[in-house]
DNA sequence: GGCCGGC
DNA sequence: GCCGGCCAACGCTTT
DNA sequence: AAAGCG
């Protein structure tokens, strides 16, 4: 006994005729969230979503079978496919070979590639074509498995506090998983080596004034950092990525990357999965974008 | 979810 | 025709 | 040198 077969739906995204198969398959099932639920949250925010995007490489993270299956990621597209995203050529740093990462500049490209299975959307920190120079430096603040959520929020205060006095800006943002994200947009005339050690060397003198809050070390030992945030400075380096604002994550209760208020930060008492699919349209309708600060406000890093 | 190569 | 493999990789750290 | 890791 199959089950009945599943009709597609047809959505017509300006002009571009979208045909999604087994649209009221459960991606998460413990939740009741659909594929067609997953491309709804896409399309309702995908005017919001597109401007992070834009020249700005993704890597892809596919569940085609719902979040406890297999997954995969990809970040070239060789362009042979009619597909209606565009993509930008890249010789990779230690392979000789010269790939095609995808730009989603569309509505259509976003939800054709959600239509395809992705869920996850991961964004580099340089824009093409010059992948050297990110615009972004990113504070990736992670904890273990037994790290209270509240000591990562107090470690992006302290950060953005240390920061502040500097005149430099911070965005932060949930991660969707466990940890924090802060974004200090700069100007793209720095490359990675500099952000990477500037970014390591203000995580330095952090876990010097909070020795028991931050590491830059990972946090493998057993004695020492158990409990302690680690700002993971690596993460600024090319052709790594980190989660889109916005990009759903395929963990349970479908939590998104959330921008927040520093004042949310400060006053805490929420957990990342509460913000998710179900809730950020609304979110977003009463609190705005509050990421849009990292579209505009290029910074320079302090002399020193 | 879909492409591609081997059988 | 069908089946299985494949779809990421940078810079460090650890072994 | 190779493997592991996020
Ligand atoms: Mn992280
Ligand atoms: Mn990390």
């Amino acid at each position: 006994m199959k089950p009945p077969k599943e009709n597609p739906v047809l959505w017509n995204i300006n002009g571009y005729q979208l045909q999604i198969n087994h649209p009221n398959k459960l991606y998460w099932p413990e939740d009741k969230i659909s594929k067609l639920a997953l491309l709804t949250y896409y399309k309702e925010m995908a005017a919001t979503l597109l401007p992070y995007f834009k020249n700005r490489p993704v890597t892809l993270h596919y569940f085609p079978r719902g979040i406890h299956n297999f997954s995969f990621y990809r970040r070239n597209f060789d362009q042979k496919t009619n597909s209606p995203i565009q993509t930008v050529d890249y010789q990779e740093v230690s392979q000789d070979k010269t790939i095609q990462l995808p730009l989603i500049h569309t509505e259509e490209g976003l939800l054709w590639l959600v239509s395809k299975g992705c869920i996850e959307f991961h964004l580099w920190s340089a824009k093409a074509i010059d992948f050297l120079h990110p615009d972004m430096a990113i504070f990736d603040l992670d904890i273990g498995n037994n790290t209270p959520f509240n000591k990562v929020l107090k470690a992006a205060l302290v950060t953005r506090d240390y920061l502040k006095k500097q005149g430099i800006v911070v965005y932060p943002k949930t991660t969707g998983g466990t940890g924090i994200h802060l974004y200090v947009p700069i100007k793209p005339i720095y490359d990675f080596k500099t952000v990477r050690m500037w970014v390591k060397s203000v995580g330095g003198r952090l876990s010097k004034m909070y020795p028991e809050l931050v590491t830059t070390e990972k946090s493998g030992r057993k004695t020492h950092q158990g409990n302690r945030v680690t700002i993971d400075y690596s993460q600024n380096s090319i052709g790594r990525n980190t989660a889109a604002p916005y990009t759903v994550r395929a963990y349970r209760l479908a939590p998104v990357s959330t921008p927040l208020h520093w004042y949310e930060v400060e006053k805490g008492g929420f957990k990342p999965t509460d913000f998710n699919l179900k809730n950020l349209p609304a979110r977003i309708a009463k609190e705005g974008d509050l990421f849009e600060g990292t579209l505009k406000n290029q910074q320079q890093l302090p002399v020193e």
